[in-house]
DNA sequence: TTGAAAGCGCTAACAA
DNA sequence: TTGTTAGCGCTTTCAA
């Protein structure tokens, strides 16, 4: 095709574009009609969008011109299987309704894209339930990577992310045996960080509130033996449903009180539950700190500024998303990268 | 090739995958590996997965027995290219910090995933700033459907919506001009709504406390409307920032305090906000709802609970989330649906 | 009921 | 620097 000296007027490019064997039915348009218009090969397109560099100036110019001429959009399905790079990065997050993985979320979704990857996100619910079926659906796309958040996942999981080929990062949370790369911190040191922080203060008849998720079980854990480990009597356990929210920690104050009447420190699973507590404390007249000390788990924003200001497990979670994305990529590109954990810190406010 | 009686033993089906011809490279499996262990065509494999009714059930187990023998995971960006349906809907909403839209991604996921269509999450952020990069990303996967949050967008993404041919719902408000379909509420007609209720409770020193998105701006704007026309003084707006935080609710209500003594009704744009404000009037000893009366929005779970507990403006998220991914998927097999309104309530508790 | 051929839109590999 | 050829893995179409 002889090249042209400019790109053609817009109804040259629409004749271009419909073609003239088949004028009738409207077809998406692809490389082709590109390559036409700009008046070079398919391929002249592809690279000329993919590896910029590799293109002269002036035909970099022409190519995207016509690309805007014609409002030419990549079929990014045709680019993966070809390239066998589907520029996709999955994340399997728990649930969407509590907002503890927001920040990760956000941050993976920030550094992926500045790498030119998309995260497609994807619900498990608090258990393995679905999460096969969900992950059949992902495989299937054929992601450069997937993001887990947690480490419990079912035999089945774990064996078909092991085996698919595709780099894998768990997420918030250590374990000893991860599928590939890990980037959390230890919910078993955060517990018993805890007990030790409330013991401190001279609060020596503890309880825990918690939801009823994995990760929150293996705080509740290590608290108790901490306390234990400590000479303290065993902490109260309450268990409430999940997803948490204030009504739950007002009705576990409630429960707490009637059943253990000395309890004078409390950590609950999450932020939203402490601040059922401090509401309920509230409402009854119980004073916090003063008779009762509370520990959060999250930091959430409302944290800071609750009445008394909530005491908190702060953890880094765009930090996690932000290397899990980091570590992603750099396997893509041949690069591995070693476990990571981001540790936590203790936010010692009003509360306690 | 000759139907075998059964399926072969596993060293058999390695071999027959791995094939003879080159038995060095790691492959993925194909439908031609599922084919070739299952003794038939690979039509066959594709109609066995695709169409069960079309196939005998003989060779519908063979199949399956083949595809559990090889792993076999069909590769959707294949199926999705050469089918023309990619099976995949793209939601895209503002923000996954709050947990507003919570409720309507999870019924979204669900109802869609009941359909066997995959939900593609995309966060534009508030602001129509990253909106067209995304949009240009999710495009290029081929969605065959896109469900939006908010009617608020560039021109430049109207028309590239408008123009790209697939079924588009627009959601959590109402326009006269929707790009395709529509699942909300008018945010005017709740502006008006609460102005009302706080007027009939005997509030006439009213406030606004608002974070800055569109939606809310038009609450904001009927509220003020309406309590001029009931002949109330104009109504305290006070802009804070989003995300609104409980934070910026205790601010936003100190500041309403220094300049507008008077104020007895407040709306918050949120549930988060108004809380603060619940907080803010707690520690300073402001009767609620004696002296001030507080209405949020959303109806988060925590509304119900707080103390006291928050009137709040009540809106099915679910429901919008069910009806738009109906929506998608009715079109997508030819059934148009019309505009929904799936209208609000306000839920008066005591705080107003 | 099953299979063979063709091609979805793109890019890897090679050639000019 | 640019173009040609082939084929990624699947399903549409048509024929048996």
């Amino acid at each position: 095709m002889t090249p042209h000296a400019s790109i053609p007027l817009k109804q040259e490019v629409n004749r271009l574009i419909s073609g003239i064997a088949e004028p009738g039915r409207q077809r998406a348009t692809t490389v082709l009609d590109v390559a036409r218009v700009a008046g070079v090969s398919a391929m002249t397109v592809s690279r000329a969008l993919n590896q910029p560099q590799r293109v002269p100036a002036a035909t970099r110019q022409r190519v995207q011109a016509a690309v805007e001429a014609t409002h030419y959009v990549p079929n990014l399905l045709a680019c993966g299987l070809r390239s066998r790079r589907s520029r996709l990065v999955a994340a399997i997050v728990p649930a969407l309704d509590s907002t503890v993985f927001g920040e990760t979320v956000q941050a993976l979704t920030t550094t992926l894209g500045g790498a030119g990857y998309q995260l497609m996100l994807g619900q498990s619910g608090y258990g393995a339930a679905g999460e096969d079926a969900l992950l059949q659906a992902i495989v299937g796309r054929r992601p450069d990577g997937i993001v887990l958040v947690g480490v419990d996942h079912s035999p089945r999981t774990r064996e078909q992310l092991a085996g698919c080929g595709v780099p894998v990062v768990e997420t918030w949370d250590l374990t000893p045996t991860p599928i590939d790369m890990l980037v959390g911190f230890s919910h078993a040191d955060v517990g018993a960080a805890v007990c030790r922080f409330l013991a401190a203060r001279g609060r020596h008849h503890l309880a825990v509130v918690s939801g009823a998720d994995a990760r929150a079980a293996r705080r509740t854990q290590t608290f108790v033996a901490t306390a234990e480990a400590l000479g303290l009597p065993a902490p109260a356990q309450i268990e409430v449903t999940v997803p948490s929210t204030l009504g739950s920690g007002r009705q576990a104050l409630r429960g707490l009180l009637a059943q253990h009447a000395a309890v004078d420190g409390v950590f609950c699973s999450s932020d939203m539950l402490a601040l059922g507590v401090l509401t309920e404390a509230a409402h009854q007249g119980i004073a916090v700190p003063g008779r009762i000390g509370v520990v959060g788990f999250g930091d959430q924003p409302f944290a800071a500024d609750a009445e008394p200001a909530l005491s908190s497990v702060r953890v880094d979670g765009a930090r996690i998303g932000r290397e899990a994305a980091l570590r992603v990529v750099g396997r893509i590109a041949g690069t591995p990268a070693p476990t990571l954990d981001v540790g936590f810190s203790i936010v010692s406010r009003r509360s306690a």
